[in-house]
RNA sequence: GGUCCCAUCGUCUAGUGGCCUAGGACGUCGGCCUCUCACGCCGAAAACAGGGGUUCGAGUCCCCUUGGGACCGCCA
């Protein structure tokens, strides 16, 4: 049996985009499980929309998901002389022929048909041209469009598609495509079958958007003695409005770049895409990249298009809560060391890194990641949220003041007052702290909330956390005495 | 308009004629836990688009209607 080969050949018109990332998955997943080799190939034949930029961003896009090929990048431009060779070959065969119809009689044309309601087909005007008429339009220097010589079959052509079943298409409704600019470049349509049969490409995973094209392309491959590939068309992905996702008319929100940016973990996002438009048959959504590779048929690929349910201004879900969610999980679930790597950046970013986090602070920078990524669910909340954790400098979050500080005007006083037991305090641990501040609040009756809840507000910042007692003890004693001196007043005066 | 594809909770989905009183996940709501939040656990609301067949029996098969989508380029 022959190698399994499959390609993901994205255009580089502007980055890769959700869609597309979950193109190439279906197709790597597919390779990897089949033991076979998945071949990137730049499909930049439109020279006037592709852009270095974009084939950069492209193949960053791919690495950061981790999605990997064996073969390539390849790029369609370096391959033209081929594909022309293809046109001359078929032209030379009679499987195609010159057609010199103007654009103006070919739009006046279609524009009848779709008055007269009926399918936009090219009629076939030059298709039965005598040699001699042929000869004659060349000499003249009219210029002219190659098309593919469709046979005029009875019955249907049809292919199984591994995803869609069975396909098939009356002979009759087919017609003569241009394969051949009146430029002299050849057309995607042709150039796209020349490289998947130069490449060996044995099986074809793509977006539904491409079925129509399905069977002309068989012709081709047929046309050129080759054996055509599997085909199988997944669903589409759209949006709230259930149109196709684009980079165009969504922006960021479906680039791959902005997951990376707002701090998603790569496999969360392959793991959230793998999800949408397929499914194991089981309950199982959380996969490893081995028991996804495991898990991963073709034949499991829905039929039908799923919605990418992204929202937009949402703080907490600012894209698909079921990404989120996913995100979540991995990130209060991978070894903290990965999350660590995987933070630092943001870090970075941030202007809060610190080199000992990898030196003699490791052990305490990991301790606080693990203390506190539970209720976070990106990598930029270490920065955000966690900022306190990092740096003096930190925002107090307006709710936790008002909720936790300024309905006890006392606390101006006893928050200091505070601070000046905790000086004393011998052991500092999480243990004896609870002791201590639990007896604090007796002694100015007031319930253990009140003043637990108030520090969290002044060390920390934020409305919600880990448990107090453990950041009091991790954070030490220095920092939270000094904040609990000269944040409190701060934070009163902010009240007025 | 033509051709083609699709149709189960808000979203992602399980379901291949009886196991379906339709299961899971996310989200939503309620509860437990608790110094807060989160995690975890418990619980609730929430779907077979409609109509005809076929069959002893239909979410599952067939037809029609409706709805959604893709394509209809000398773009890829």
């Amino acid at each position: 049996m022959s190698e399994v080969r499959l390609r993901f050949p994205p255009s580089p018109t502007g980055y890769l985009h959700i869609g597309g990332a979950r193109t190439a998955i279906y197709n790597w997943l597919y390779a990897r499980k089949h033991n076979g080799k998945l071949i990137l190939r730049i499909e930049d034949t439109d020279a006037e929309r592709s852009t270095e930029e974009s084939i950069k961003g492209i193949i960053e896009g791919l690495e950061w998901l981790g999605i990997d090929w064996d073969e390539g990048p390849y790029f369609q431009t370096q391959y033209a002389d081929e594909h022309v060779e293809a046109a001359r070959k078929l032209l030379e065969t009679g499987k195609a022929y010159k057609c010199f119809c103007t654009k103006e009689e070919l739009d006046a044309k279609r524009e009848a048909a779709l008055k007269a309601k009926q399918d936009i087909k090219y009629d076939g005007t030059c298709r039965n041209l005598t040699p001699e008429q042929v000869a004659e339009k060349e000499a003249a220097g009219l210029p002219y469009v190659i098309r593919f010589k469709t046979p005029h079959r009875e019955g249907v052509i049809g292919y199984d598609d591994k995803v869609l079943g069975r396909i098939e298409k009356p002979w009759s409704a087919m017609e003569d495509f241009v394969i051949v600019r009146s430029n002299g470049k050849p057309l995607y349509l042709l150039c796209n079958v020349v490289d998947d049969i130069r490449d060996r490409i044995t099986h074809i995973i793509r977006g539904q958007d491409h079925m129509t094209n399905t069977i002309r392309q068989i012709l081709i491959y047929e046309a050129l003695g080759a054996r055509a590939p599997v085909f199988a068309h997944m669903p589409l992905t759209l949006d709230l409005k259930k149109a196709k996702i684009s980079k165009r008319s969504h922006g960021e929100i479906v680039a791959v770049q902005f997951y990376r940016d707002h701090g998603f973990i790569p496999w969360a996002l392959v793991n959230f895409l793998v999800l949408l438009g397929w499914s194991p048959g089981t309950d199982q959504e959380i996969f490893s990249k081995e028991e996804l590779i495991e898990a991963f048929e073709i034949e499991r690929i829905n039929k039908s298009n799923s919605i990418f349910n992204y929202r937009k201004g949402d703080p907490k879900f600012f894209t698909d809560p079921k990404a989120i969610n996913i995100n979540a999980h991995y990130l209060r679930t991978m070894p903290i060391e990965e999350i660590a790597e995987l933070a630092r950046p943001f870090f970075e970013k941030a202007g809060i890194w610190d080199p000992a986090f990898e030196g003699e602070r490791r052990e305490w920078f990991l301790k606080v990641l693990d203390m506190t990524r539970e209720r976070f669910h990106t990598l930029v909340d270490f920065t955000t949220e966690g900022r306190a954790w990092f740096s003096d400098d930190y925002e107090f979050d307006p709710k936790a003041l008002k909720k936790n500080v300024y309905k006890h005007e006392e606390l101006r006083e006893w928050l200091p007052a505070l601070a000046d037991i905790l000086e004393g305090t011998e052991p500092w641990n999480a243990e004896n702290l609870e002791q201590v501040l639990r007896d604090y609040a007796a002694s100015v009756d007031r319930k253990p909330g009140v003043i637990i809840n108030a520090m969290r507000a002044v060390i920390t910042g934020q409305i919600k956390g880990p448990s107090m007692f453990e950041v009091l003890e991790v954070l030490g004693k220095d920092v939270c005495i000094r904040r609990l001196r000269e944040k409190t007043p701060k934070i009163f005066e902010m009240k007025e």
